[in-house]
DNA sequence: GATATGAAATTGGATAGCAATTCCCGTTTT
DNA sequence: AAAACGGGAATTGCTATCCAATTTCATATC
Protein backbone atom coordinates (compact mmCIF):
# COMPACT_ATOMS: atom_id res chain seq x y z
CA UNK A 1 0.00 0.00 0.00
CA UNK A 2 2.38 2.91 1.22
CA UNK A 3 5.95 3.12 1.01
CA UNK A 4 7.76 3.47 4.37
CA UNK A 5 8.76 7.15 3.39
CA UNK A 6 5.16 7.98 3.21
CA UNK A 7 4.56 6.33 6.43
CA UNK A 8 6.95 8.24 7.97
CA UNK A 9 5.54 11.66 6.09
CA UNK A 10 2.29 10.54 7.73
CA UNK A 11 3.86 9.95 11.35
CA UNK A 12 5.51 13.88 10.96
CA UNK A 13 2.37 15.61 10.09
CA UNK A 14 0.53 14.21 12.56
CA UNK A 15 3.04 14.81 14.77
CA UNK A 16 3.08 18.56 13.75
CA UNK A 17 -0.43 19.23 13.11
CA UNK A 18 -0.53 17.54 17.19
CA UNK A 19 1.72 20.42 18.05
CA UNK A 20 4.22 18.07 19.50
CA UNK A 21 7.17 18.97 16.66
CA UNK A 22 6.81 22.57 16.67
CA UNK A 23 7.69 25.50 14.07
CA UNK A 24 11.65 25.32 13.81
CA UNK A 25 12.81 22.12 15.38
CA UNK A 26 15.36 20.68 13.60
CA UNK A 27 14.55 17.36 11.69
CA UNK A 28 17.81 15.83 11.48
CA UNK A 29 18.26 13.16 9.11
CA UNK A 30 20.49 11.13 11.33
CA UNK A 31 18.46 11.43 14.26
CA UNK A 32 15.34 10.46 13.10
CA UNK A 33 16.50 7.52 11.00
CA UNK A 34 17.51 6.10 14.30
CA UNK A 35 14.05 7.03 16.04
CA UNK A 36 11.92 5.14 13.52
CA UNK A 37 15.00 2.69 12.53
CA UNK A 38 15.08 3.22 8.82
CA UNK A 39 17.75 4.84 7.18
CA UNK A 40 18.63 8.08 6.46
CA UNK A 41 17.14 8.05 2.78
CA UNK A 42 13.98 6.93 3.44
CA UNK A 43 13.49 10.37 5.89
CA UNK A 44 14.57 11.87 3.28
CA UNK A 45 12.07 10.99 0.70
CA UNK A 46 9.62 11.98 3.67
CA UNK A 47 10.58 15.12 4.35
CA UNK A 48 10.34 16.00 0.47
CA UNK A 49 7.34 15.41 1.12
CA UNK A 50 6.54 17.12 4.29
CA UNK A 51 8.55 20.66 2.61
CA UNK A 52 6.20 20.05 -0.70
CA UNK A 53 3.55 20.63 1.77
CA UNK A 54 4.15 23.34 3.55
CA UNK A 55 4.78 22.05 6.60
CA UNK A 56 8.46 21.41 6.64
CA UNK A 57 11.43 23.51 5.17
CA UNK A 58 14.60 22.82 3.59
CA UNK A 59 17.80 24.20 3.57
CA UNK A 60 20.41 23.33 1.56
CA UNK A 61 23.13 21.54 3.97
CA UNK A 62 21.39 22.56 7.07
CA UNK A 63 18.65 20.32 7.24
CA UNK A 64 15.01 20.01 7.50
CA UNK A 65 13.15 22.42 10.11
CA UNK A 66 9.44 22.47 11.00
CA UNK A 67 8.31 25.15 9.05
CA UNK A 68 7.46 28.61 10.51
CA UNK A 69 5.32 30.49 8.63
CA UNK A 70 5.17 34.16 8.59
CA UNK A 71 2.21 36.52 9.43
CA UNK A 72 1.58 37.03 5.57
CA UNK A 73 1.84 33.50 5.06
CA UNK A 74 -0.95 32.95 7.90
CA UNK A 75 -3.36 34.95 6.57
CA UNK A 76 -2.65 33.80 2.28
CA UNK A 77 -3.46 30.23 3.55
CA UNK A 78 -6.70 31.61 5.55
CA UNK A 79 -7.26 33.66 2.24
CA UNK A 80 -7.22 30.33 0.71
CA UNK A 81 -9.10 28.57 2.97
CA UNK A 82 -11.73 30.89 2.64
CA UNK A 83 -11.60 31.33 -1.39
CA UNK A 84 -11.87 27.50 -1.32
CA UNK A 85 -14.99 27.07 1.47
CA UNK A 86 -16.80 29.83 -0.59
CA UNK A 87 -16.37 27.94 -3.70
CA UNK A 88 -17.69 25.03 -2.43
CA UNK A 89 -20.56 26.71 -0.58
CA UNK A 90 -21.56 28.04 -4.02
CA UNK A 91 -21.70 24.65 -5.69
CA UNK A 92 -23.43 23.06 -2.70
CA UNK A 93 -25.77 25.42 -2.23
CA UNK A 94 -27.16 23.99 -5.84
CA UNK A 95 -26.22 20.60 -5.79
CA UNK A 96 -26.49 19.70 -2.66
CA UNK A 97 -29.40 17.29 -1.49
CA UNK A 98 -31.30 16.38 2.10
CA UNK A 99 -28.89 13.54 2.88
CA UNK A 100 -25.75 16.30 2.29
CA UNK A 101 -27.64 18.63 4.82
CA UNK A 102 -28.49 16.21 7.06
CA UNK A 103 -24.76 14.62 7.37
CA UNK A 104 -23.81 18.36 8.25
CA UNK A 105 -25.93 19.00 10.54
CA UNK A 106 -25.45 15.89 12.48
CA UNK A 107 -21.74 16.75 12.55
CA UNK A 108 -22.61 20.28 14.18
CA UNK A 109 -24.88 18.33 16.81
CA UNK A 110 -21.95 16.10 17.92
CA UNK A 111 -20.25 19.01 18.14
CA UNK A 112 -22.46 20.67 20.27
CA UNK A 113 -22.78 17.64 22.70
CA UNK A 114 -18.74 17.87 23.04
CA UNK A 115 -18.72 21.31 24.10
CA UNK A 116 -21.89 19.80 26.19
CA UNK A 117 -19.71 17.72 27.60
CA UNK A 118 -16.41 20.17 28.24
CA UNK A 119 -14.70 18.33 26.11
CA UNK A 120 -12.43 20.92 24.35
CA UNK A 121 -10.19 18.77 22.75
CA UNK A 122 -12.73 16.82 21.30
CA UNK A 123 -14.91 19.69 20.00
CA UNK A 124 -11.43 21.30 18.63
CA UNK A 125 -11.27 17.89 16.47
CA UNK A 126 -14.53 18.62 15.53
CA UNK A 127 -14.83 22.07 14.65
CA UNK A 128 -11.91 20.89 12.37
CA UNK A 129 -13.48 18.13 10.49
CA UNK A 130 -16.77 20.01 10.14
CA UNK A 131 -14.54 22.07 7.35
CA UNK A 132 -13.35 18.39 5.99
CA UNK A 133 -16.84 17.20 5.23
CA UNK A 134 -18.18 20.52 3.70
CA UNK A 135 -15.53 19.93 1.38
CA UNK A 136 -15.69 16.20 0.79
CA UNK A 137 -19.71 16.76 0.15
CA UNK A 138 -18.67 18.31 -3.15
CA UNK A 139 -17.42 14.98 -4.31
CA UNK A 140 -14.28 16.78 -5.77
CA UNK A 141 -11.05 14.88 -4.87
CA UNK A 142 -8.64 17.33 -6.17
CA UNK A 143 -10.47 19.79 -4.23
CA UNK A 144 -10.36 18.05 -1.17
CA UNK A 145 -6.94 17.26 -1.60
CA UNK A 146 -6.05 20.46 -1.97
CA UNK A 147 -8.52 22.02 1.14
CA UNK A 148 -7.07 19.14 2.94
CA UNK A 149 -3.39 20.67 2.79
CA UNK A 150 -4.63 24.08 3.62
CA UNK A 151 -6.27 22.62 6.65
CA UNK A 152 -2.79 21.05 7.73
CA UNK A 153 -0.93 24.32 6.92
CA UNK A 154 -3.62 26.21 9.43
CA UNK A 155 -3.33 23.48 12.07
CA UNK A 156 0.40 24.25 11.98
CA UNK A 157 -0.60 27.83 13.07
CA UNK A 158 -1.41 27.17 15.75
CA UNK A 159 1.75 25.91 17.23
CA UNK A 160 2.10 29.49 16.70
CA UNK A 161 -0.07 31.32 18.75
CA UNK A 162 -2.22 31.35 21.73
CA UNK A 163 -5.89 30.71 20.61
CA UNK A 164 -8.64 31.14 23.04
CA UNK A 165 -11.56 30.02 21.21
CA UNK A 166 -15.11 30.78 21.77
CA UNK A 167 -16.28 27.08 20.77
CA UNK A 168 -19.87 28.00 21.01
CA UNK A 169 -19.55 30.36 18.38
CA UNK A 170 -17.65 29.17 16.18
CA UNK A 171 -19.99 26.08 16.37
CA UNK A 172 -22.94 28.85 15.82
CA UNK A 173 -21.06 29.82 12.60
CA UNK A 174 -20.90 26.28 11.73
CA UNK A 175 -24.94 25.75 12.05
CA UNK A 176 -26.17 29.11 10.46
CA UNK A 177 -24.00 28.57 7.48
CA UNK A 178 -25.90 25.66 6.35
CA UNK A 179 -28.95 27.17 7.15
CA UNK A 180 -27.93 30.22 4.82
CA UNK A 181 -27.00 27.53 2.47
CA UNK A 182 -30.09 25.34 2.58
CA UNK A 183 -32.57 28.38 1.82
CA UNK A 184 -30.66 29.70 -0.60
CA UNK A 185 -28.97 32.64 0.84
CA UNK A 186 -25.71 32.26 -0.87
CA UNK A 187 -24.49 35.74 -0.26
CA UNK A 188 -24.86 35.47 3.19
CA UNK A 189 -23.51 31.88 3.49
CA UNK A 190 -20.24 33.42 2.16
CA UNK A 191 -20.06 36.59 4.17
CA UNK A 192 -20.21 34.02 6.85
CA UNK A 193 -17.46 32.01 5.97
CA UNK A 194 -15.42 34.98 5.36
CA UNK A 195 -16.20 36.43 8.72
CA UNK A 196 -15.78 32.67 10.72
CA UNK A 197 -12.14 32.53 9.29
CA UNK A 198 -11.57 36.40 10.44
CA UNK A 199 -12.39 35.57 13.62
CA UNK A 200 -10.27 32.82 14.08
CA UNK A 201 -7.24 34.32 12.61
CA UNK A 202 -8.25 37.07 15.17
CA UNK A 203 -7.76 34.71 17.61
CA UNK A 204 -4.47 33.82 16.71
CA UNK A 205 -3.27 37.65 17.09
CA UNK A 206 -3.43 37.51 20.15
CA UNK A 207 0.10 36.81 21.67
CA UNK A 208 2.51 34.24 22.61
CA UNK A 209 3.57 31.01 22.02
CA UNK A 210 2.40 28.62 24.51
CA UNK A 211 3.07 24.92 23.18
CA UNK A 212 6.49 23.65 24.79
CA UNK A 213 9.22 22.47 22.59
CA UNK A 214 9.68 18.69 22.69
CA UNK A 215 13.06 16.84 21.14
CA UNK A 216 11.81 14.82 18.32
CA UNK A 217 12.57 11.57 20.15
CA UNK A 218 9.78 12.43 23.06
CA UNK A 219 7.73 14.41 20.41
CA UNK A 220 7.30 10.99 18.43
CA UNK A 221 7.58 8.50 21.21
CA UNK A 222 3.68 7.95 21.24
CA UNK A 223 3.09 7.01 17.29
CA UNK A 224 5.86 4.74 16.91
CA UNK A 225 4.89 1.53 19.62
CA UNK A 226 1.21 -0.03 20.14
CA UNK A 227 -0.08 2.49 17.01
CA UNK A 228 -2.48 3.97 19.81
CA UNK A 229 -4.18 6.44 17.74
CA UNK A 230 -5.12 8.96 20.80
CA UNK A 231 -4.77 12.45 19.13
CA UNK A 232 -8.52 13.22 20.14
CA UNK A 233 -8.23 11.67 23.63
CA UNK A 234 -5.14 13.30 24.49
CA UNK A 235 -6.09 16.44 26.38
CA UNK A 236 -4.39 19.80 26.62
CA UNK A 237 -0.73 20.15 26.87
CA UNK A 238 0.51 22.07 29.68
CA UNK A 239 1.40 25.22 29.26
CA UNK A 240 2.90 26.74 32.47
CA UNK A 241 5.81 24.64 31.99
CA UNK A 242 7.28 25.93 29.07
CA UNK A 243 11.21 25.96 28.56
CA UNK A 244 11.75 29.79 29.21
CA UNK A 245 14.75 29.68 26.90
CA UNK A 246 12.47 28.91 23.90
CA UNK A 247 12.13 31.83 21.32
CA UNK A 248 8.75 33.23 21.30
CA UNK A 249 7.46 33.66 18.25
CA UNK A 250 4.96 36.78 18.65
CA UNK A 251 2.83 37.38 15.51
CA UNK A 252 3.26 41.36 15.50
CA UNK A 253 -0.68 42.60 15.88
CA UNK A 254 -1.68 43.67 11.98
CA UNK A 255 -4.84 44.30 11.10
CA UNK A 256 -5.91 41.40 8.87
CA UNK A 257 -7.97 42.38 6.34
CA UNK A 258 -7.22 42.53 2.61
CA UNK A 259 -5.36 45.97 2.21
CA UNK A 260 -2.31 44.65 1.26
CA UNK A 261 0.68 46.33 0.29
CA UNK A 262 0.50 47.95 -3.44
CA UNK A 263 -3.54 48.04 -2.93
CA UNK A 264 -4.18 51.38 -5.03
CA UNK B 1 19.97 26.81 -4.94
CA UNK B 2 17.85 23.99 -5.79
CA UNK B 3 18.93 20.89 -5.24
CA UNK B 4 19.58 17.78 -7.81
CA UNK B 5 16.17 16.01 -7.29
CA UNK B 6 14.53 19.24 -7.70
CA UNK B 7 16.05 20.25 -10.83
CA UNK B 8 15.08 16.87 -12.46
CA UNK B 9 11.61 16.72 -11.30
CA UNK B 10 11.68 20.41 -12.87
CA UNK B 11 12.64 18.87 -16.00
CA UNK B 12 10.25 15.77 -15.90
CA UNK B 13 6.93 18.43 -14.96
CA UNK B 14 8.39 20.34 -18.01
CA UNK B 15 8.54 17.41 -20.49
CA UNK B 16 5.35 16.09 -19.36
CA UNK B 17 3.48 19.63 -19.68
CA UNK B 18 5.36 19.85 -23.33
CA UNK B 19 3.45 16.88 -24.15
CA UNK B 20 7.00 14.85 -24.96
CA UNK B 21 6.14 12.32 -21.94
CA UNK B 22 2.84 11.27 -22.38
CA UNK B 23 0.70 9.60 -19.67
CA UNK B 24 1.15 6.23 -19.39
CA UNK B 25 5.10 6.47 -20.32
CA UNK B 26 7.23 4.32 -17.87
CA UNK B 27 9.43 6.07 -16.06
CA UNK B 28 11.86 3.62 -14.98
CA UNK B 29 14.56 4.47 -12.32
CA UNK B 30 17.51 2.82 -13.82
CA UNK B 31 16.84 4.79 -17.32
CA UNK B 32 16.12 7.95 -15.64
CA UNK B 33 19.32 7.96 -13.39
CA UNK B 34 21.28 6.57 -16.60
CA UNK B 35 19.58 9.41 -18.83
CA UNK B 36 20.65 12.29 -16.12
CA UNK B 37 23.76 10.87 -14.51
CA UNK B 38 22.90 10.45 -11.22
CA UNK B 39 21.98 7.87 -8.86
CA UNK B 40 18.98 6.10 -8.81
CA UNK B 41 17.53 7.63 -5.26
CA UNK B 42 18.00 11.05 -6.60
CA UNK B 43 15.65 9.92 -8.91
CA UNK B 44 13.69 8.58 -7.00
CA UNK B 45 13.04 11.50 -4.98
CA UNK B 46 12.20 13.72 -7.94
CA UNK B 47 9.83 10.68 -9.19
CA UNK B 48 7.64 11.19 -5.38
CA UNK B 49 7.59 15.48 -6.09
CA UNK B 50 5.99 14.73 -9.44
CA UNK B 51 3.68 12.21 -8.27
CA UNK B 52 2.65 14.23 -5.11
CA UNK B 53 2.12 17.28 -7.65
CA UNK B 54 -0.87 14.57 -9.39
CA UNK B 55 1.48 14.42 -12.53
CA UNK B 56 3.08 10.87 -12.10
CA UNK B 57 1.51 7.66 -10.42
CA UNK B 58 3.96 5.43 -8.85
CA UNK B 59 2.68 1.52 -8.29
CA UNK B 60 4.59 0.14 -5.47
CA UNK B 61 7.15 -2.76 -6.89
CA UNK B 62 6.22 -1.78 -10.44
CA UNK B 63 7.72 1.32 -10.89
CA UNK B 64 6.60 4.86 -11.51
CA UNK B 65 4.17 5.95 -15.06
CA UNK B 66 3.26 9.65 -16.10
CA UNK B 67 -0.05 10.07 -14.93
CA UNK B 68 -3.16 8.97 -17.02
CA UNK B 69 -5.80 10.70 -15.22
CA UNK B 70 -9.31 9.34 -15.32
CA UNK B 71 -12.37 11.47 -17.39
CA UNK B 72 -13.78 11.72 -13.87
CA UNK B 73 -10.23 13.45 -12.60
CA UNK B 74 -9.91 15.61 -15.66
CA UNK B 75 -13.86 17.22 -14.79
CA UNK B 76 -12.67 17.67 -10.99
CA UNK B 77 -9.42 19.35 -12.00
CA UNK B 78 -11.66 21.80 -13.98
CA UNK B 79 -14.16 22.03 -11.76
CA UNK B 80 -11.36 23.07 -8.69
CA UNK B 81 -9.82 25.48 -11.67
CA UNK B 82 -12.94 27.39 -12.42
CA UNK B 83 -13.63 27.75 -8.52
CA UNK B 84 -10.07 29.04 -7.66
CA UNK B 85 -10.19 31.38 -10.66
CA UNK B 86 -13.80 32.62 -10.17
CA UNK B 87 -12.98 33.00 -6.35
CA UNK B 88 -9.87 35.20 -7.68
CA UNK B 89 -12.17 37.40 -9.72
CA UNK B 90 -14.33 38.33 -7.09
CA UNK B 91 -11.36 39.45 -4.74
CA UNK B 92 -9.92 41.51 -7.84
CA UNK B 93 -12.98 42.80 -8.91
CA UNK B 94 -12.88 44.87 -5.66
CA UNK B 95 -9.05 44.85 -4.97
CA UNK B 96 -7.39 45.43 -8.42
CA UNK B 97 -5.90 48.81 -9.40
CA UNK B 98 -5.53 50.25 -12.51
CA UNK B 99 -1.93 48.92 -13.41
CA UNK B 100 -3.46 45.99 -12.94
CA UNK B 101 -6.38 45.86 -15.39
CA UNK B 102 -3.93 47.45 -17.69
CA UNK B 103 -1.39 44.50 -17.05
CA UNK B 104 -3.91 41.84 -17.88
CA UNK B 105 -4.83 43.76 -21.34
CA UNK B 106 -1.36 44.20 -22.18
CA UNK B 107 -0.96 40.31 -21.84
CA UNK B 108 -4.74 39.51 -24.16
CA UNK B 109 -2.84 42.03 -26.89
CA UNK B 110 0.54 40.08 -27.03
CA UNK B 111 -1.76 37.05 -27.35
CA UNK B 112 -3.89 38.85 -30.27
CA UNK B 113 -0.31 39.48 -31.64
CA UNK B 114 0.78 35.99 -31.74
CA UNK B 115 -2.76 34.67 -33.53
CA UNK B 116 -2.64 37.40 -35.95
CA UNK B 117 0.71 36.15 -36.70
CA UNK B 118 -0.59 32.73 -37.16
CA UNK B 119 2.02 31.74 -34.06
CA UNK B 120 -0.67 29.05 -32.41
CA UNK B 121 2.23 27.88 -30.44
CA UNK B 122 2.94 30.80 -28.63
CA UNK B 123 -0.75 31.85 -28.29
CA UNK B 124 -1.30 29.01 -26.90
CA UNK B 125 1.27 29.00 -24.38
CA UNK B 126 -0.08 32.99 -23.58
CA UNK B 127 -3.43 31.93 -23.55
CA UNK B 128 -2.35 29.65 -20.29
CA UNK B 129 -0.25 32.35 -19.00
CA UNK B 130 -3.25 34.82 -19.02
CA UNK B 131 -4.96 32.49 -16.11
CA UNK B 132 -1.43 32.42 -14.14
CA UNK B 133 -0.90 36.35 -14.65
CA UNK B 134 -4.39 36.34 -13.30
CA UNK B 135 -4.17 34.94 -10.00
CA UNK B 136 -0.82 36.25 -9.77
CA UNK B 137 -2.22 39.43 -9.62
CA UNK B 138 -4.47 38.38 -6.39
CA UNK B 139 -0.71 38.60 -4.33
CA UNK B 140 -1.47 35.53 -2.73
CA UNK B 141 1.25 32.97 -3.49
CA UNK B 142 -0.02 30.15 -1.37
CA UNK B 143 -3.11 30.26 -4.01
CA UNK B 144 -0.81 31.18 -6.73
CA UNK B 145 1.00 27.64 -5.96
CA UNK B 146 -2.57 25.57 -5.88
CA UNK B 147 -3.28 27.18 -9.19
CA UNK B 148 -0.26 26.57 -10.63
CA UNK B 149 -0.42 22.75 -9.71
CA UNK B 150 -4.14 22.55 -11.32
CA UNK B 151 -2.68 24.06 -14.46
CA UNK B 152 0.16 21.49 -14.59
CA UNK B 153 -2.46 19.29 -14.45
CA UNK B 154 -4.69 20.51 -16.91
CA UNK B 155 -1.65 20.54 -19.51
CA UNK B 156 -0.90 17.30 -18.72
CA UNK B 157 -4.41 16.09 -19.82
CA UNK B 158 -3.38 17.79 -23.19
CA UNK B 159 -1.96 14.72 -23.28
CA UNK B 160 -5.12 12.50 -23.82
CA UNK B 161 -7.39 14.14 -25.76
CA UNK B 162 -7.52 15.87 -29.55
CA UNK B 163 -7.89 19.25 -28.94
CA UNK B 164 -8.88 21.83 -31.69
CA UNK B 165 -8.96 24.95 -30.20
CA UNK B 166 -10.50 28.11 -31.01
CA UNK B 167 -7.99 30.83 -30.40
CA UNK B 168 -9.93 33.41 -30.95
CA UNK B 169 -12.76 32.47 -28.94
CA UNK B 170 -10.68 31.63 -25.49
CA UNK B 171 -8.44 34.88 -26.22
CA UNK B 172 -12.33 36.77 -26.15
CA UNK B 173 -13.13 34.99 -23.44
CA UNK B 174 -10.30 36.91 -21.88
CA UNK B 175 -10.57 40.08 -22.77
CA UNK B 176 -14.40 39.79 -21.87
CA UNK B 177 -13.47 38.72 -18.55
CA UNK B 178 -11.60 42.19 -17.42
CA UNK B 179 -14.26 43.87 -18.88
CA UNK B 180 -16.85 42.56 -17.00
CA UNK B 181 -14.45 42.85 -13.79
CA UNK B 182 -13.58 46.35 -14.49
CA UNK B 183 -16.99 47.06 -14.69
CA UNK B 184 -17.95 45.61 -11.40
CA UNK B 185 -20.33 43.17 -12.71
CA UNK B 186 -18.51 39.89 -11.31
CA UNK B 187 -21.70 37.31 -11.83
CA UNK B 188 -21.15 37.94 -15.41
CA UNK B 189 -17.41 37.12 -15.37
CA UNK B 190 -17.59 34.34 -13.16
CA UNK B 191 -20.42 33.17 -15.39
CA UNK B 192 -18.00 33.19 -18.00
CA UNK B 193 -15.10 31.53 -16.02
CA UNK B 194 -17.16 28.62 -15.63
CA UNK B 195 -18.29 28.49 -19.48
CA UNK B 196 -14.51 29.05 -20.45
CA UNK B 197 -13.75 26.22 -19.11
CA UNK B 198 -16.49 24.13 -19.64
CA UNK B 199 -15.74 25.19 -23.51
CA UNK B 200 -12.16 23.41 -22.92
CA UNK B 201 -13.46 20.28 -21.42
CA UNK B 202 -16.05 19.95 -24.05
CA UNK B 203 -13.07 19.68 -26.64
CA UNK B 204 -11.72 16.79 -24.68
CA UNK B 205 -12.46 13.59 -26.25
CA UNK B 206 -10.50 11.31 -24.29
CA UNK B 207 -10.60 8.37 -26.70
CA UNK B 208 -7.07 8.44 -28.60
CA UNK B 209 -3.45 9.86 -27.54
CA UNK B 210 -2.45 12.71 -30.34
CA UNK B 211 1.23 13.03 -29.15
CA UNK B 212 3.12 10.43 -30.23
CA UNK B 213 5.30 8.54 -27.93
CA UNK B 214 8.61 8.81 -27.30
CA UNK B 215 10.93 7.03 -25.48
CA UNK B 216 12.20 8.74 -22.09
CA UNK B 217 15.60 9.21 -23.62
CA UNK B 218 14.18 11.22 -26.81
CA UNK B 219 11.91 12.64 -24.96
CA UNK B 220 14.06 14.22 -22.39
CA UNK B 221 17.31 14.94 -25.26
CA UNK B 222 16.37 18.70 -25.36
CA UNK B 223 15.95 19.44 -21.89
CA UNK B 224 19.80 18.19 -21.09
CA UNK B 225 21.94 20.85 -21.96
CA UNK B 226 25.62 20.00 -22.31
CA UNK B 227 25.80 17.92 -19.32
CA UNK B 228 25.52 20.80 -16.91
CA UNK B 229 22.55 20.42 -14.68
CA UNK B 230 21.18 23.96 -15.64
CA UNK B 231 17.45 23.33 -15.73
CA UNK B 232 16.79 26.84 -16.53
CA UNK B 233 18.46 26.01 -19.88
CA UNK B 234 15.10 24.08 -20.24
CA UNK B 235 12.89 26.74 -20.34
CA UNK B 236 12.23 27.94 -23.90
CA UNK B 237 11.91 24.49 -25.86
CA UNK B 238 8.33 25.12 -27.02
CA UNK B 239 7.85 28.70 -27.14
CA UNK B 240 10.95 29.45 -28.48
CA UNK B 241 9.99 32.86 -30.03
CA UNK B 242 8.58 34.57 -26.04
CA UNK B 243 12.32 35.76 -24.84
CA UNK B 244 11.06 39.11 -24.21
CA UNK B 245 8.70 38.31 -20.73
CA UNK B 246 12.06 36.94 -18.82
CA UNK B 247 9.82 37.36 -16.00
CA UNK B 248 7.57 34.49 -16.32
CA UNK B 249 6.94 31.85 -18.13
CA UNK B 250 3.91 30.25 -19.27
CA UNK B 251 3.95 27.34 -16.64
CA UNK B 252 5.88 28.11 -13.73
CA UNK B 253 8.84 25.79 -14.61
CA UNK B 254 9.72 24.92 -10.83
CA UNK B 255 8.34 23.90 -8.28
CA UNK B 256 7.18 26.68 -6.11
CA UNK B 257 5.81 24.90 -2.79
CA UNK B 258 9.18 25.35 -1.47
CA UNK B 259 9.61 28.19 0.23
CA UNK B 260 12.93 30.27 0.00
CA UNK B 261 14.53 31.47 2.25
CA UNK B 262 15.30 35.28 1.39
CA UNK B 263 11.99 35.80 1.47
CA UNK B 264 11.51 39.42 2.50
C1' DG C 1 37.37 42.24 21.74
C1' DA C 2 37.26 41.07 16.93
C1' DT C 3 38.81 38.19 13.37
C1' DA C 4 40.94 34.29 11.04
C1' DT C 5 41.38 29.36 11.10
C1' DG C 6 40.72 24.62 11.55
C1' DA C 7 38.13 20.59 13.33
C1' DA C 8 33.58 18.49 14.00
C1' DA C 9 29.08 17.73 12.46
C1' DT C 10 25.60 17.46 9.01
C1' DT C 11 23.71 17.12 4.59
C1' DG C 12 23.64 15.71 -0.41
C1' DG C 13 24.88 12.29 -3.08
C1' DA C 14 27.22 7.76 -5.10
C1' DT C 15 27.77 2.99 -5.15
C1' DA C 16 27.07 -1.74 -4.16
C1' DG C 17 24.15 -5.03 -2.76
C1' DC C 18 19.99 -7.72 -0.84
C1' DA C 19 15.05 -9.15 -0.30
C1' DA C 20 10.54 -8.87 -2.29
C1' DT C 21 7.58 -8.46 -5.96
C1' DT C 22 6.17 -8.62 -10.63
C1' DC C 23 6.76 -9.97 -15.44
C1' DC C 24 7.79 -13.10 -18.95
C1' DC C 25 8.20 -17.27 -21.21
C1' DG C 26 8.74 -22.01 -21.71
C1' DT C 27 6.90 -26.34 -19.83
C1' DT C 28 3.46 -29.23 -18.17
C1' DT C 29 -1.26 -30.66 -17.63
C1' DT C 30 -6.05 -31.25 -18.97
C1' DA D 1 -4.41 -27.25 -28.56
C1' DA D 2 -5.54 -24.26 -24.68
C1' DA D 3 -4.98 -23.38 -20.01
C1' DA D 4 -2.41 -23.74 -15.82
C1' DC D 5 2.04 -23.78 -13.73
C1' DG D 6 6.66 -22.63 -12.46
C1' DG D 7 11.13 -20.74 -12.60
C1' DG D 8 14.30 -17.20 -13.93
C1' DA D 9 14.92 -12.09 -15.27
C1' DA D 10 14.03 -7.56 -14.29
C1' DT D 11 12.65 -3.94 -11.32
C1' DT D 12 11.69 -1.74 -7.10
C1' DG D 13 12.24 -0.65 -2.02
C1' DC D 14 15.49 -0.39 1.08
C1' DT D 15 20.09 -0.80 3.68
C1' DA D 16 24.83 0.07 4.50
C1' DT D 17 28.83 2.48 3.74
C1' DC D 18 31.63 5.87 1.87
C1' DC D 19 32.85 10.54 0.12
C1' DA D 20 32.54 15.58 -0.97
C1' DA D 21 30.67 20.02 0.10
C1' DT D 22 28.99 23.06 3.39
C1' DT D 23 27.95 24.87 7.72
C1' DT D 24 29.06 25.55 12.62
C1' DC D 25 31.54 25.91 16.42
C1' DA D 26 35.61 26.35 19.12
C1' DT D 27 40.14 27.87 19.28
C1' DA D 28 44.13 30.68 18.27
C1' DT D 29 45.83 35.05 16.86
C1' DC D 30 46.10 40.00 16.27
Amino acid sequence: MSSRSQAIADILTRAIIDHRLVPGCKLGERELAEIFGVSRIVVRQAVIRLADDGLAQIERNRGAFVAKPSMQEAMEIYDALTLVEQGVAAQLSERLGPGGWAELRQHVERQRQAVAAGNNALADVLGQEFHSVFVRLSRNKVMQEIHAQLVRRTTLLRSLITADFDYCNLLDDHARVIDFLEKGRLKKAMELIDTHHRSVVRGYIMDRAVFPELSPREALAPYLGGEGNNAAASSDIKAGAERDGAQIYAIPPVNLRRKQAGDP
